[in-house]
RNA sequence: GCGCCUGUAGCUCAGAUGGAUAGAGCUACGGACUUCUAAUCCGUGGGUCGGGGGUUCGAAUCCCUCCAGGCGCGCCA
């Protein structure tokens, strides 16, 4: 759990009121809270008596009573009243009149920054994500992981701390390597040796075919011919030590693939609204010597054993605690970093960028710009033909606190890094290593049918894989939903507003589940558009614009004042307050535990709160009038005032989601 | 073998720190639009919270155990 500085907000701030008077008349140390199961019991509850009871050796009723008529004499603020309930419950009623007054007026004052906090300081947080290997097209498992990144960022961005986001490259992988020798020899015009001419290579790829959705199938089929054609692995062997070695006509085709492919995903995602600070390269840890000194560091300061014997005999290790046996046999525990014929494993440049992240290492990248993104911003990419950390301006890396977005089967690997940094001596750099863990997505037996998958068992979900070229392609899968969304509506959209639509809809769909349910995707449930979708989140948000707008139109002058808020709030307008007022606390928590369905959820009840408010303003009447014909001047405002509020808040949380905030559709 | 995660309504899922009658959405059925935007709202139906023990005044939540499913434990990345 991180730990999130920041200014007491609403609901906590009612809390933590009458937590301090509890406190003091109980004499105890925490006061925990809860929901009333009825609304005519109060706001807010507090079981603390029920618990007290039995070292007391006194009856809840008693201690509670006691406790409640000291309370009536020292009301909290925001409290109107007290009162008990068998068999010792605390109630307390919200003084909402006070609280809307309050809430409104600072909600309207501070515009979109209201319920922001400034609390991040120079504390700087490093998030990486997305992360796909650059060799095929990017699928809906990478979208979670893409969506999920880019929403922590925003969520740290918003609280004020400087956020650094970047999506590292692994453009050296056996991935790559795969598709590049598929490319080379696979399919005549082989690839000639000795010359650096690659223009018959890219002529394979046809033109109107995006690159990543050919090697998408290419990278599939080589799994396949690989299998049989040893001559194609020898081809690969080859192939993977000339672009590990760089410096060779092979090693700039595959980095140019890469970055093709790279492009590709970058647009990709920008359909959702996802963009970073920075492109990291492995070649480039790898060309910078990034290793070389972290192997130096591992070995000085311990944590690194050369065996002498055993299975690992000839390697370098870090131990991890003896021989275990696994299903696969009898297995060591400890991690090699170098394999006996002196290469290095992932997990080794793995830690040697980790240590570059917290600024440890001396090394550093060359940078260079590769673009300006959709929203405005400009991407850095490291490059070795860039310049120096000092001489541009920005300054990467040197963070105090790391999260990588890496789902849930790499919680080995990234264990092994943080304790590397942990054996290495740093403490506080292992403990601000966070592995942003989530299950992954897999597909419905249906789903895995319709994309023609064999043997499908009608009971099991099917898990993605590159290697078989199974997957829904996030490009497919997003024009998939913008059909839908077209299709459903009950006029023609304009584009923007379809695109904003579809991605509300996929970010939503993607965020919404805990981050250890699996996803099982299927087609009807992901395509939905109505009831807890995105699409609803949108719709709140623009029906509140249009009265707004329409108030406008038809010169209706809301002035707000502390006045115009009823002494009795009706039950959809005091929810909606209720709604309101929990936002920032609501951010708070999603960045201090990283789970970010918590904001979805939010998102979707705030929602509800004001559609319920827009049906039934006056729910115990048979007639509802629409707040812009109100004839009481005074509800009229202070009803549109509360629209306003809402717009406002309902606008920050769908940023914070990462979706456009629609003012009309 | 060891470790981690999951099991809640027909389906998809929420349910910090243990609290009162376990919630949404979808589906089914029945209603509400000369509109401040109906991708909405209202109503009805729907549950041995995987099973069994235990701790507690109180357990979906904590502990033990069993069952079912997923993942991890590579000189792969």
């Amino acid at each position: 759990m991180l730990v999130i500085r920041g200014e007491r907000e609403r609901p906590e701030m009612i809390r933590e009121e009458v937590a301090e008077v509890l406190k003091r008349i109980l004499g105890v140390e925490e006061i925990p809270f809860n929901v009333p199961p009825q609304r005519k019991m109060g706001d807010l509850s507090s079981a603390i008596c029920l618990s007290l009871a039995k070292e007391r050796k006194r009856p809840p009723m008693e201690i509670a009573g006691e406790a409640v008529e000291q309370l009536k004499a020292n009301l909290p603020p925001h409290i109107q009243e007290v009162t008990l309930t068998p068999p010792g419950y605390i109630n307390f009623k919200v003084n909402w009149s006070r609280l809307t007054r309050e809430l409104i007026s600072e909600i309207l004052e501070q515009g979109e920054s209201a319920g922001k906090s400034f609390s991040g300081g120079n504390e700087k947080v490093f998030i990486e994500h997305t992360s796909v290997n650059p060799n095929k097209a990017m699928h809906i498992g990478h979208l979670r992981n893409s969506v999920l990144g880019d929403t922590i960022a925003r969520v740290f961005r918003w609280l004020g701390y400087p956020t650094e986001v970047c999506n590292y490259i692994d453009d050296t992988g056996v991935q790559v390597v795969d598709v590049v020798t598929a490319l080379l020899y696979l399919n005549p015009p082989l690839f000639e040796e000795g010359t650096s001419d690659f223009k018959s290579v890219w002529q394979k790829i046809p033109e109107d075919h995006p690159i990543d959705y050919f090697c998408w199938d290419l990278y599939a089929r080589f799994q396949n011919e690989v299998e049989k054609d040893p001559s194609l692995r020898e081809k690969r062997e080859e192939i993977l030590h000339r672009i590990e070695g760089g410096n060779h006509p092979v090693s700039d085709f595959a980095k140019e693939l890469a970055t093709r492919i790279v492009q590709s995903h970058l647009e990709t995602v920008a359909r959702l609204s996802v963009f970073y600070d920075l492109l990291n390269w492995e070649s480039d840890i790898i060309r910078q010597g990034f290793w070389e000194t972290t192997f130096e560091l591992l070995k000085e300061k311990g944590g690194l054993r050369f065996e002498t014997e055993g299975p690992n005999e000839g390697c370098w290790v870090v131990p991890f605690g003896g021989i275990a046996e696994t299903s696969n046999g009898v297995r060591s525990l400890d991690k090699i970093l170098v394999r006996s014929n002196g290469s290095i494993t992932y997990t080794a440049k793995d830690i040697a960028y980790q240590l570059w992240k917290f600024g440890i290492l001396e090394k550093d990248f060359l940078y260079r710009t590769w673009g300006k993104q959709d929203h405005g911003e400009v991407l850095w990419t490291t490059s070795m033909e860039g310049k120096e950390g000092h001489q541009i301006s920005r300054r990467f890396g040197k963070a105090d606190r790391v999260i990588n977005v890496i789902d849930v089967r790499q919680t080995y690997p990234q264990q092994v890094v943080s304790e590397c940094l942990r054996q290495m001596g740093f403490e506080k750099e292992a403990e601000r290593s966070i592995h942003l863990a989530y299950e992954v997505v897999n597909l419905s037996p249906q789903a895995a049918r319709i994309l023609g998958a064999e043997e499908t068992d009608e009971k099991r979900s099917v898990a993605m894989s590159g290697r078989s070229g199974t997957g829904v392609k996030a490009k497919d899968f997003i024009e998939m939903v913008k059909k839908k969304v077209v299709e459903k509506a009950d006029h023609p959209l304009e584009q923007s507003v379809a695109n904003a639509l579809t991605s509300a809809a996929i970010r939503y769909y993607l965020l919404k589940f805990t981050l250890e349910s699996q996803i099982v995707f299927d087609f009807d449930e992901a395509l939905k558009t109505t009831g807890d979708t995105g699409v609803y989140l949108e719709y709140a948000h623009a029906r509140a614009s249009s009265i707004l707008r329409k108030a406008e139109e038809r010169k209706i002058d809301f002035q707000w004042g502390k006045g115009v808020v009823p002494v009795q709030l009706t039950d959809t307008e005091r929810d909606l307050v209720g709604a309101i007022s929990e936002f920032a606390s609501v951010v708070m928590k999603t960045a201090e535990n990283l789970r970010v369905s918590r904001l979805t959820e939010y998102a979707f009840d705030l929602a509800t709160a004001f559609t319920n408010f827009y049906e039934h303003p006056d729910p115990g009447s048979k007639v509802q009038t629409p707040f812009i014909h109100l004839r009481d001047e005074s509800l009229r405002t202070f009803r549109l005032s509360l629209v306003r509020a809402f717009q406002i808040v309902m606008g920050n949380t769908l940023r914070l989601l990462g979706m456009p905030a629609l003012e009309k559709i």
